[in-house]
DNA sequence: ACTGTAATCAAACGTTTGTTTGAATCATAG
DNA sequence: CTATGATTCAAACAAACGTTTGATTACAGT
């Protein structure tokens, strides 16, 4: 078959991606990732080896652009006069957003980062770590530019419950019901804008 | 055998718990379970007929408590003159903290509900809104009152965000390392003050 | 002591899981 | 066209899962 004008591969990692996040890691079987795919079960490890590859292979995937666009984002607000708490958290924000709302299940690859960190497995999160960790650390310096009177710590603490909330917020996991009418689109936009306020006033707490 | 204090079905919600919050409801056999309970397999079958309601009782046995002293410190603060939104927050965040550092497993049973939103399981939810939603409704109409320039809508959005924290902050998620020497009862008790700080200063955003 | 219900146990049930195998098919370079 | 390596395929693998069974033990009320 492959009638697709995609790879194989590439059917894989899009179908494991949706289904993860749909129904988590565990739960989500070979056999149903490559049914959606339209490829046979053996493929999945003739082209990843094993499950747990795939997994860290659909990461890195939306990963690296998240980041590309977080750091993009970044720059372009300190090259910018004037920028205030609210531009820097609109930088780390608005990129989770928009992968959330990609064409093609940027929003099941936020859930799928929501649930890897609630299933708390060291080494996923050590990958995640790795390659989180130096842009978060960037925004850190930055936002500790904004607001010099917080020490390191207390900055890391808030910047924290930042992230979290931010998590918690893309991956649906609020009790906030999405209004009939509204799309998930306008949705997101929403949680992002509320976020961001919020965010801003909980960074400058005296 | 049963050399232990505890009846078989208190051993296995005990030993469930950890587990459940150890390795996920998934990864966490039954097997598992009741290896580490000291007691049969086919317990579980017995006492709590299937795997999906042996994790509602875990549920349960925990939620009431924590729902009762919410409402409790809720109105110990209603009573008392000149309460401020910190009181209320405290009200709200300082139970779940309390609890997570209970001397059997709180902890472990806090994680646990940190991923039970994070399996997005639709019955599993609407377990959760049935016992907690009431709580939370309660808490909305007393910030209401202290925050009543905000519209209804916009309350619900920002306590959903500080929801998220509390839940984000309660399981270990964030990536904030406890500092050697301090104990995990610290670690919590300042996650908690930090929490109530940024809580207060984003739920007053302009 | 006897009876009946509750609880425990070892063993097996039928599924489903991730992975492996070996043959069949495809694509491409010589 | 043929030979070669990459890919796909149906089938089977062993292991682990939740659940059920039927016999056995424990213990209560009469």
């Amino acid at each position: 078959m492959n009638t697709s004008q995609f790879s194989t591969k590439q059917r894989i990692l899009g179908a494991a991606e949706t289904l993860f996040a749909l129904h988590g890691f565990e739960k989500a079987s070979l056999r149903q990732v490559t049914a959606a795919a339209h490829v046979n079960l053996a493929a999945v490890n003739y082209h990843f080896g094993t499950k747990e590859n795939l997994i860290e292979e659909v990461f890195r995937r939306r990963l690296d652009r998240l980041n590309a666009r977080r750091q993009d984002a970044l720059r372009k607000v300190e090259h910018s006069p004037d920028y205030t708490l609210d531009h820097v958290l609109e930088a780390f924000i608005r990129p989770a957003i928009d992968l959330s709302l990609d064409q093609s299940g940027g929003g099941a690859f936020m859930r799928m980062l929501a649930r890897a960190y609630a299933e708390h497995d060291q080494p996923l999160r050590k990958f995640l770590s790795d390659n989180y960790g130096h842009v978060l650390r960037e925004f850190a310096v930055v936002f500790h530019r904004l607001l010099p009177h917080l020490s390191k710590e207390e900055l890391y603490w808030r910047l924290d419950i930042v992230a979290g909330a931010l998590t918690y917020a893309m991956a649906d996991f609020g009790l906030i019901k999405r209004r009939p009418g509204t799309t998930e689109r306008d949705h997101h936009k929403l949680a992002a804008e509320h976020l961001i306020r919020f965010a801003s006033a909980g960074l400058s707490a005296p």
